[in-house]
DNA sequence: CGTCTTCTTGAGCCACTTCAAGGTAAGTGG
DNA sequence: CCACTTACCTTGAAGTGGCTCAAGAAGACG
């Protein structure tokens, strides 16, 4: 239903099968709803932090990043969505981070007042908003524990990750730069690259171009990964 | 109600006004629960990571901390504990990470089926439940930001945290020790010590005991906090 | 083809870690 | 009450992983 509402266009990214989180139409499969699907370029803007959380969005076709900013201009990228996945969801009334589209990208939008008003009548509503936000959570305790970790780990770690959610068999074609990804990883680009090289001299990745990285050994990367 | 359950013993902690996380009997004030106050003694294993999680707790006194394990033996400390607040609540089967006890505490314990099933009948539990849950969300995402400052950022921000929730004017008694702090801050137990020991020489703190500290000057914390 | 952005690589540096020693405080048994 | 033990904390010195600064390579795009 929210497919057949989708404008193709040339982007041509998969659909991963395995969602993040519920998707909308998990969320209301009993329920009417009203998800307009509106397209986004390459950086623009979704929402800001501290911005009303009116309302709820699924990418449906490209890649967005949620992130922070410190005060001193640092950055942290929360967290990546692809197809499937839902973001913006809150329970307070304003948004905790940005969400910006990292490429071209389609995002269905539904009001977070229709949602909330579904879940006063209907209890699986009430569960999957609950149950969005605990996947949430989760996703924020495993980037916790990441940064704990060294380069090599937690570049392995997000090579594996991206792997489950972007995977072609054993061939990841990432959206973003590798900015995003130290930011992400809290590294620096320079030791992002540095990494990726080293994890290709050791023969566990390669790289016939910067955004497109083939898994070479993926045991030697859970490996890694402590 | 909770409050007439429990013995009293020697520990004499203070209860937080403020509630990181809303109380149990918040989660339950229209809702007849079964409660039960249980002792535990320092370090003592309260659930383990993994555990089916059956129950929901709330600190009734002492203090609590929740941590995973790296197969290395890394250890993170997701979080610390306070009379007032939930822990343990997941939407999942299994708990995520480890609890224990960091001093002699008492702890109710709920259990977690009857919540399910009053959320069930009680819209507002539903509610707390998921607010709950956001509430954690939004200290998950504050910690992984707080793993990407420097040292001194990090535990200026632990100082001002644990000021909010354990203040007594201006004087924070730790029940936790230098290497809970440092797993907790992503640091090594050296680093806590000579970066508090280095706030003391600028005269943003003293430390008349080692987990005795009292704020000198709340804005330079604030400041370095960034 | 030139320009701009993005990515890679190198060299030096610094914040934090590691390793090591000593100090402090609380508990325990004599 | 005091020696002894043990756990915890602090401080120093040296090492190192990732950062900073800098230059060049590789694509993307008009």
């Amino acid at each position: 239903m929210l497919e057949s509402a989708i404008p193709r266009d040339g982007l041509n990214l998969k659909v991963s099968a395995r969602h993040t989180v519920p998707a909308l139409h998990t969320l209301f499969n009993s329920v009417e709803l009203a998800a307009a699907v509106m397209p986004f370029g390459r950086n623009a803007e979704i929402y800001g932090e501290d911005e009303p959380a009116d309302n709820v969005y699924e990418v449906v076709r490209g890649a967005v990043r949620t992130y922070c900013v410190l005060c001193d201009g640092r950055r942290q990228v929360q967290a990546f969505y692809f197809p499937g996945d839902v973001f913006g969801l809150e329970f307070g009334p304003r948004h905790s981070c940005s969400a910006e589209a990292i490429d071209r990208s389609q995002v269905a939008i539904v009001k977070r007042s229709l949602l909330l008003g579904a879940a006063e009548r209907d209890l699986t509503v009430a569960q999957q908003l609950w149950r969005a936000t605990a996947i949430e959570l989760a996703r924020a305790q495993g980037h916790s524990l990441l940064l704990i970790k060294s380069a090599h780990e937690r570049v392995a770690a997000f090579l594996l990750d991206m792997a489950e959610r972007l995977d072609a068999d054993g061939v990841i074609d990432l959206p973003m730069s590798r900015q995003d990804i130290a930011d992400n990883l809290g590294l620096t680009i320079e030791t992002v690259s540095r990494t990726l090289s080293s994890l290709e001299d050791v023969a566990a990745i390669s790289l016939p171009a910067a955004r497109h990285i083939v898994l070479r050994n993926r045991s030697a990367l859970r490996r890694i990964n402590a």
